[in-house]
DNA sequence: GACTCTGTTATAATGATTCTATAACAAAAG
DNA sequence: CTTTTGTTATAGAATCATTATAACAGAGTC
């Protein structure tokens, strides 16, 4: 799977990581059972310390999307802990939806941003 | 307008600060021309320092929510810069619903959820 | 004019976070 | 036995968040 950082960003390198490869799970580039590059290899790759790579593996495993395997490594598994999932949507939400209110975007163009974005990722419905 | 600020959140102060703000702008609960309390007097309020409540108020005047009176202090004044807004809003439900996704919220659940959270906020539609 | 309140700016200290660097350990695989 | 794995420890540098004091200029009040 192709990890892009960006240097530039205000966001934490780990955090940037944590996202990409969650989006990747979403996309279904990255499926149950695969696993991911070793801490030392995927460091490497990108350019980055071992440790900044551990640390975004181990809030993958924190938040429950893939669990580590002593000899395999860092594995995608997806714990459906879904009214949790539910209730820290909502609160996230709470304030993006708040700024995107008072900007003047209409619940229906959220909507529709909703829908353009989720073809992207594994909609069972 | 009542804040609350949580001092064990993992959230810096002054964004707290910031987002219930937006969020008393998108309840309507402050209005367009409202004054906010000057900084000395909402960081006693609250009980933190005036230099927290000073950013808080000048990163709502660099993202377009307010603007500062010499007079008057920070006034509530949304500058609409509606392709901006709408493009920062896709930023970050990509990877807001890429999370979502993994954990098995459907997409109509989703916007169920938009739903319920736009009724508290001003929409026209 | 004296006083108070406003936003703004400067400077400094403290603590937490982020990232890097080195190193070591035990478990598993070859 | 050697290599690779995740894990842990420690330490340094840089940045960020928060607090603390202080000062300044503009505006309102008495």
């Amino acid at each position: 799977m192709l990890i892009e950082i960006d240097f530039n960003s205000e966001e934490a390198l780990y955090l940037q990581l944590r996202n990409q490869i969650i989006m990747g799970i979403a996309t279904m580039e990255l499926r149950e059972g695969d696993s991911l590059p070793s801490v030392r290899q995927l460091a490497e790759t990108i350019g980055i310390n071992m440790h900044t790579v551990n640390k975004a593996y181990t809030v993958l495993k924190q938040e429950g999307f893939v669990k580590v395997d002593r000899r395999r490594g860092a594995v995608i598994a997806v714990n459906l802990d879904k009214m949790k999932a539910l209730e820290e949507l909502k609160q996230e939400l709470l304030v993006v939806l708040a700024r995107s209110s008072c900007k003047g975007i209409s619940r229906q163009e959220v909507h529709a941003l909703i829908d353009e974005l989720y073809i992207e990722y594994g909609s069972i419905d």
